[in-house]
DNA sequence: ATCGATCGATTTTTT
DNA sequence: ATCGATCGAT
């Protein structure tokens, strides 16, 4: 494995890269189209390619990248490609790989967080922190503020932490320290943001750690203070540097590029204004808006052709996208078929785009689960289908119903492996065997499981820590030594600390998989979780097997808290035949046949916090979304909209989404669902507490014209009969939410039944019926 | 030190 | 509905 950060290894480049007889031109620049070749071989000076959905960035990208090696323009260390997320990376670092082989391996190819910390560990020492400096995850980081604020006796209703968190990554997303925060933002959060930011920061320092975004702050830092020793060496080296997603780099970003890239300015930015979703995080569209300006003589190429979707999809995505204000301007055009098609043939243009109004939620659910079995029956696969969905919390309805009917699914961008509560603590061992003074670490395991280290205890090591500019495990070592702490208390904090120095021991000479499941037995971890009684513990206990058996890919403890640290993922388990469901967000940069787009509903989606917060931008975003989500599919887009919806404990009716309206007629059908105002209605027993006044898409609207849905009975819910039918025990049935399931004791009204997933429930007979 | 109950606030997207 | 924080009892 080379460190392509080492500079030890760094002879003096030859002034110019011998340029002898250039090879002759390679077979994959052949299926190129004009567009893209130009952006592939146009390699000097500052590049922006603005690159529309599905027009083959990705392609270009690592097109790029093999050319300007093949044509020896530069070694491979002397390139730098970077992106947005670690699966872009992957998938960069293998696609170069089969055109070039090898030597793809020694790119510097990563994202921007693990290229930053790579870099800032070779001048870690610059910024007062040790070269094994750890980094910090989100949940770390709030925990910290948590401990500022109450030292500073700051009540955490006032200003909830999160917001003050988010505050402070906002400026350090724009690469401003502390001391940097122009007067004008300090104000921000009562000020109280601002008070903590200094005194964070140093906390990190002394802790020797650092946050995500420091990642790129201190680089900056670094690269500021000390030039000649920390940044002309790399913009030398950095003969090229290929960004991806540019539409979503934020300030920080955009100056460690740029001062990175001074050396050759061979900078070629790839993205799309249509796509940039991300800027509540951060990102900065004027990045892109901005380039040409920013650097002088930039060539300029657009991507438009679109091999992707079909005509109509692009149609409607194009008009949609129009009605945004802040936009270079692009129009995808179809790539393949040649524009012979006739305007009225409908199979050329592809099918139209569904757009389907549902009674809820549930209905939502359920009629996309009938579309993926009939999808299915057609020999369709399920893995070429996927359901987006505006917000994280969506994803729970669909999942049920998935559940229910038997398709296999999986979720993208659920809770992350490494964030899951069990392995994060089974991770704190490891990292305190790592190193002693990882006080987060330390704090999160000292009593986990039980073993009588409270809060008391606790805090006496605290105060000597502080005192003494000790770590926690340093300041226990000393507490023991004297008599600070009752018999009790000290024999478990000695006991703790022999442990953890047993390991350690253990941890030099043996594989850190295995080291693992020993952590986990000696300490009573596994054993904690055997032991409770919550439902989902023993998820959690395969889950640190999972762990375990993760753990035996890397050669060492430290390489597999670095890979915990900046990728947060774990490798997908084989999948077979599923499919996807995830949010919007989460789908940039995929594709699928099918695309279910739920929830497009005014609130939802454009989300209410988008226009609140940030007014006409936020819509445009919200709009890009949309874009985003509308270019996922190849073949077809069927949108959805309830007209009810749970929103945390309450229901409430629903408008469509804006969004609908923009989409252009002549290439959407509307369709009404299915025994809506027939079986459903009456489904709800009289209920009137619902305070329903008809559905909400049925009031007049002036410019909206959304059919009344026919009054056909459910499919899969065929109206109960009238005379109770007579269920008895041993029968098979359906129930809406709960699936099949056998009757195991049937009393009047009443029934037992034993789902087949989800246990034993009491039912009443009229929800479900015979299977 | 630990546990349980109660209360209140909180809901976007995530490298 | 779910999560945290807080408080009081054991």
């Amino acid at each position: 494995m080379s460190d392509p950060f080492d500079l030890s290894s760094f002879q003096p480049a030859p002034p110019a890269p011998p340029p002898s007889t250039p090879p002759a031109p390679p077979p994959w620049l052949e299926g190129l189209n004009p567009e893209q070749r130009q952006a592939v071989e146009t390699t000097d000076g500052p590049l922006l390619v603005l690159s529309g959905a599905g027009t083959g960035k990705t392609r270009v990208l690592t097109t790029r990248l093999a050319y300007l090696l093949h044509q020896r323009l530069a070694r491979p260390w002397e390139i730098m490609a970077v992106t947005f997320t670690n699966r872009a990376a992957r998938e960069m670092r293998e696609r170069v790989g089969e055109l070039i082989g090898p030597p793809a391996e020694q790119l510097w190819l990563g994202t921007f967080h693990a290229l930053g910390a790579r870099l800032l560990r070779r001048h870690a020492e610059l910024v007062d922190l040790k070269s094994n400096f750890t980094i910090l995850d989100a949940d770390d980081q709030l925990r910290l503020l948590k401990q500022l604020m109450q030292a500073a006796n700051l009540d955490p209703k006032r200003s909830p932490p999160p917001a003050l968190m988010g505050c402070i990554q906002r400026w350090k997303d724009r690469g401003l320290t502390p001391e940097a925060v122009p007067t004008s933002d300090r104000g921000a959060m009562d000020g109280f943001a601002h008070r903590l930011y200094g005194p964070y920061q140093e906390r990190l320092k002394t802790l020797n750690t650092c946050d995500f975004g420091d990642l790129l702050l201190h680089c900056l830092t670094v690269f500021k203070s000390h030039p000649e020793e920390a940044l002309q060496p790399y913009q030398q080296r950095l003969r090229y540097i290929l960004v991806d997603e540019y539409q979503d780099t934020n300030v920080a970003q955009y100056l460690w590029l740029r001062l990175l890239a001074q050396g050759h300015r061979n900078l070629c930015c790839v993205g799309d204004d249509d796509q940039s979703i991300y800027s509540w995080r951060g990102a900065e569209v004027g990045n892109i808006l901005r380039f040409e300006q920013d650097f002088p003589g930039a060539n300029v190429i657009r991507l438009e052709r679109n091999y992707r979707s079909t005509p109509r999809i692009l149609a409607a995505a194009s008009e949609l996208i129009a009605n945004n204000r802040d936009r270079l301007g692009k129009t995808l055009k179809s790539g393949h078929a040649p524009q012979s098609a006739s305007q009225g043939d409908d199979d050329a243009l592809g099918e139209r785009l569904r757009v389907r109004a549902v009674w809820d939620g549930e209905e939502e659910a359920r009629v996309v689960a009938e579309d993926l079995i009939a999808h299915q029956r057609d020999g369709g696969r399920l893995s070429d289908a996927a359901i987006l969905v505006r917000t994280g919390a969506q994803t729970r309805e669909f999942e049920e119903r998935l559940m229910t009917t038997g398709l296999p699914y999986r979720v993208v961008g659920g809770p992350r492996f490494y964030e899951r509560l069990e392995i994060r603590d089974a991770v704190a061992y490891l990292r305190l065997i790592a190193q002693a003074d990882d006080d987060m670490a330390f704090e999160r395991i000292v009593n986990k499981p039980r073993r009588g280290i409270g809060d008391a205890t606790l805090k006496t090591l605290h105060q000597l820590a502080r005192a003494g500019g000790l770590s926690l495990s340093a300041a226990a070592t000393e507490v023991l030594g004297s008599d600070e702490l009752k018999p009790r208390a000290a024999k478990a904090l000695d006991g703790f600390l022999q442990q953890i120095a047993g390991w350690r021991e253990v941890a030099a000479e043996t594989p850190p998989g295995e080291l693992m499941s020993r952590v986990l037995k000696e300490s009573g971890l596994i054993d904690m979780w055997r032991a409770d009684p919550d439902p989902q513990a023993p998820g959690r206990v395969d889950n640190l097997r999972e762990l375990c058996t993760a753990l035996e890919d890397f050669e060492s403890l430290e390489t597999f808290l670095e890979h915990v640290s900046l990728v947060m993922e774990n490798e997908e388990a084989a999948l077979g035949d599923r499919v996807t469901l995830m949010t919007l967000h989460g789908a940039k940069g995929l594709e699928f046949e099918l695309v279910f787009l739920a929830g497009w509903e005014e609130e939802l989606f454009p989300h209410r916090r988008a226009l609140d917060q940030e007014g006409l931008k936020g819509l445009e975003e919200e709009r890009r979304l949309a874009y985003v989500g509308l270019t996922r599919a190849r073949r077809r887009v069927t949108i959805s909209h309830a007209a009810n919806r749970r929103l945390f404990s309450q229901w409430q009716s629903c408008l469509p989404s804006r969004f609908l309206d923009e989409l252009p007629d002549a290439h959407v059908v509307r369709e009404g669902a299915k025994g809506l105002s027939g079986g459903r209605a009456g489904s709800f027993g009289g209920g009137s507490g619902l305070g329903w006044d008809g559905p909400s898409w049925a009031r007049p609207k002036p410019d909206r014209h959304i059919e009344r849905p026919t009054p056909t009975p459910p499919a899969t819910r065929p109206a109960a009969p009238d005379g109770e039918a007579a269920f008895s025990p041993g029968q098979r049935v359906f129930h809406d939410k709960f699936g099949y399931g056998t009757v195991t004791r049937a009393e009047g009204g009443k029934l037992d039944i034993q789902f087949e997933k989800g246990g034993a429930k009491k039912v009443m007979a009229r929800f479900v019926v015979a299977a």
